[in-house]
DNA sequence: CCTAGTGTATATAGTAACTATATAGTCAAG
DNA sequence: CTTGACTATATAGTTACTATATACACTAGG
């Protein structure tokens, strides 16, 4: 039984095993991470089953990010006990893994759930709708802000974005307060925001909004937006509204799927009243 | 309002936004993956905000696993209809990479209870235990099988362990039986296996396990194991015990924690019944 | 026994995606 | 007008492979 060889598995065997690379195999046991248990007089490598399931702790460790540099340094003093106390810690690790992948899943959803319906959209209809309540996360206040504070408060908005993991794939929006809007500039914004789905408690800077809006979109680059505008009163004129407290203004297609500015869209939101 | 600079960030200023090595910025834009909106007279990079949502784009792309190569030339000609098409892709993909996540924390956890298990282990004892049912995913026979014929089994075995997500942390054991045992041939596999804590229903090589077990541990290289066994029999004699229909091995210290041979730990689970 | 085909080995170079270093120009504040 | 903190380019180094070139070994068929 068990002849000559002995169940010992050659570097090709053993490698297609681990499903990896035969250079890769070389390449650890130049390295010293994982050595054949002997080579012959010829120089031939042979591997144990035993070292099959020392590899999978090895790519196990490689997966959860650490350097095969690192995994040496364990696999030098290895003990029941440092293996142990690695798993705990590994352990923590794929926790933050899984919460970030299962992040990136909901924001893969947004996207699409985002593109759908922008491709539903006709850019030209201009329509009046009641919005629901919907939950926005707020920067501080930009009006009439220098080129420095802006760089300011946008990095600290989305560094909160970051730590908080607020971003949940929504485009960034802005605010513009009636204020600006009767004073013609349409890109003094007040605020930026992010929509959430559920607003978090205990966080400051979260508004909700609700009520009754005129919902138009403009094509092309954020300066000639004025025309648009123009077009938006001129039908809310005709429809009997007065401007409400603040106008929204979010991104329907921008550099991440347009090449152009000239193709970007914006869709605006008139916050509205009946005259 | 927004004075000169007019709401550019600086390479610096931007990639502190993106939480990325400024060098990695300049290496964007020298492969052409993500340049500034425009360079100065002087050579000065301005990114702009919008800038920042095409940045996560690329990250998330990466993230999934996706080459600079490939992100660049879907940039090349994106599109809303390309994007949603690369989106609902990804989603795929990352709902893949979650599910393989979840099954390594599940062998983390398992390798955790092993190991916290082993600890408490006094491998001079010798316990009789009538073991609860254990469901093991078996190898083909491996009985009196060449060393060509084991590589072939063994690695059928594990790459059915793969395809099937068997491997849950468990180490693989293997089942002698009986016959091979009277004869002192205790190397003389009949299975390889794997424990599972769930049966898969509708895989062939299932076997549920249950019954009275004599269980002490070897420890040391196999080549000496008889004399472990040896010890094992006199006790089964003393306790008026007989050898049932098979024995199961299964490494508890192994090269993944232990430097050398001899401090290897192998249980051994001897099938027994009352004479 | 020879040869073809498949395997093994080493040595070396190439790759992706950074990352660090060296050198030099720019700019704003005191 | 200098200092310190920025900017730039060019080039080399890093990690973890991956490919290629060359040579030796082993096995099965004629």
């Amino acid at each position: 039984m068990n002849s000559k060889r002995g169940n010992y598995l050659t570097t090709g065997e053993f490698a297609k095993l681990c499903k990896i690379n035969k250079q890769t195999l070389f390449y650890y046991d130049q390295i010293g991470l994982l050595s054949p248990v002997f080579k012959n007089e010829k120089g031939y490598r042979y591997y144990s089953i035993r070292q099959f399931e020392l590899f999978n702790v090895i790519d196990l460790l490689k997966d959860l990010g650490m350097s095969l540099h690192d995994i040496q340094q364990y696999m030098q003093n290895k003990s029941p006990e440092s293996f142990l106390s690695l798993m705990y810690q590994e352990k923590e690790s794929i926790v933050k893994m899984r919460q970030e992948i299962e992040r990136k899943e909901k924001i893969i959803e947004t996207k699409i759930n985002l593109m759908e319906e922008a491709s539903q959209l006709d850019f030209q209809q201009i329509t009046v709708e009641q919005l629901p309540e919907v939950n926005l996360y707020l920067s501080r206040n930009i009006e009439n802000i220098s080129s420095e504070e802006f760089v300011e408060v946008i990095s600290d908005f989305i560094d909160e974005l970051y730590v908080s993991h607020l971003d949940t794939g929504y485009p960034i929006g802005s605010i513009t307060k009636q204020e600006q809007i009767l004073k013609g500039e349409y890109t003094n914004y007040s605020y930026l925001y992010i929509e959430q789905s559920t607003p978090k408690k205990g966080y400051p800077y979260f508004k909700t909004i609700a009520g009754k809006f005129l919902i138009g979109y403009h094509i092309g680059d954020e300066k000639t937006i004025h025309q648009t505008y123009n077009r938006l009163f001129l039908e809310m004129e005709q429809l009997n509204l007065a401007l409400g407290d603040y106008v929204l203004e979010e991104y329907i297609y921008d550099t991440v799927v347009k090449n152009r500015k000239e193709q970007f869209v914006t869709k605006i939101m008139i916050h509205v009243s009946e005259i």
